[in-house]
DNA sequence: CGTTTTTGACCGGCGC
DNA sequence: GCGCCGGTCAAAAACG
């Protein structure tokens, strides 16, 4: 917990144009306390958070956000874990985070009806409210959820994958977490929340089964025979990944964090020498600058009280309940028997 | 046995 | 329409 010492981030300009240009008079205090809150519910950083804002000025926020685009300061000490950057462009009146499909084609109207706000920014599908953390290796460990990996994909114009969590506590819970190492900092760490937890914060992981595989595996399958080329870990052309140990987001996570880095920097001065034409696409967070980032609005946390009662039976059942959630019907999840009751 | 990770396949948005 | 790309699915394997 210590260890998620936070610094929050804002970039004033935009911050200020969207305001203006895109929402009108938006609480922005307010949501960006609340995104905090539901990313890091155990950090009570709160007040310390309100005596920061309250007295953040221009330079002060100026000099905050230029991390974001290069290397922090080497002496960073544990405070600086964690970065977070938000940007609003979306009103959060007009989503509701519960249908990917609704949000889509909400989105796509948006975009071109509202082009003029980010006139060289693509509107892509995922372009929902979402809060961007930088973290050290320390500072992933520390996340409180629990998470279960769903994938991963090397990223075009980034040397690192980009491993896809979504919350394991329940298989409702629409929250997901992308994990992706930075490019100029193989310390640093950048996380993606979207979308938000329907229910009360986990008290302990769901199981420890599975979490050390990679540490014990220390000469992973590596898709290096024909048929595996060309396939979804190196289907990224021009910049293949050695698919490095995943990260974890289990209890030790750290340790994988930390073997993970190890590996990669191994193969640094390999993608450094492929890349030397992406140092534009390297700074410390590409999405912040290729993307519009949000946060999650007053909806957010919608229906959270109502969650709060279900903690105590949330973990127990492994009946499986396919297709109630549409696509989600697979067998892997730890399903509950109260979540129907509590979205559907 | 329950849970997680791995990873090839698939899907849909987007640009050309 | 096609290809690229990011995100997700789901079967198999791994792990406690």
């Amino acid at each position: 917990m210590a260890e998620w010492g936070l610094q929050a981030i804002i970039r004033p300009n935009q911050y200020d144009h969207q305001q203006d240009d895109c929402f009108g008079s938006i609480d922005i205090k307010k949501e960006y306390d609340q995104a905090l809150l539901f990313c890091f519910p155990h950090l009570s950083f709160q007040n310390n958070h309100h005596a920061t804002t309250n007295n953040m000025q221009a330079d002060d926020l100026n000099q905050l956000y230029k991390p974001f685009y290069s290397v922090p300061p080497a002496d960073a000490d544990a405070d600086d874990d964690i970065r977070i950057n938000r940007h609003r462009f979306h009103d959060p009146d007009q989503e509701t985070q519960r249908d990917q499909a609704h949000e889509i084609k909400k989105f796509s109207g948006s975009a071109s009806n509202t082009s003029q706000l980010a006139p060289k920014l693509k509107k892509r599908k995922n372009q929902q409210k979402r809060v961007v953390v930088q973290v050290t290796a320390a500072g992933l460990s520390s996340d409180p959820w629990a998470w279960r990996k769903y994938g991963q994909k090397p990223i075009k114009g980034s040397i690192y994958p980009r491993s896809y969590y979504r919350c394991s506590s329940s298989k409702a819970c629409m929250a997901r977490r992308q994990v992706e190492q930075s490019c100029t900092d193989s310390s640093i760490y950048v996380l993606t929340y979207t979308a938000e937890h329907n229910h009360p914060q986990p008290t302990r992981r769901n199981s420890l089964a599975g979490i050390n595989r990679n540490r014990l595996k220390l000469t992973p399958k590596s898709p290096t025979n024909s048929s595996d080329v060309g396939k979804t870990v190196t289907k990224s052309k021009g910049s293949q990944v050695h698919s490095p140990t995943t990260i974890s987001a289990s209890s030790s996570m750290e340790d994988e964090v930390l073997q993970q880095s190890n590996m990669i920097k191994e193969e640094t001065t390999f993608y450094n020498k492929c890349d030397i034409n992406h140092g534009h696409d390297m700074m410390m967070m590409p999405e912040i600058n290729d993307e519009e980032c949000m946060v999650f609005g007053d909806d957010f946390f919608e229906g959270l009280e109502d969650l709060g009662r279900e903690s105590s039976s949330y973990y127990s059942s492994n009946k499986q309940f396919p297709n109630v959630l549409g696509r989600e019907s697979s067998s892997y999840y730890s399903s509950n028997k109260q979540f129907p009751n509590v979205f559907c």
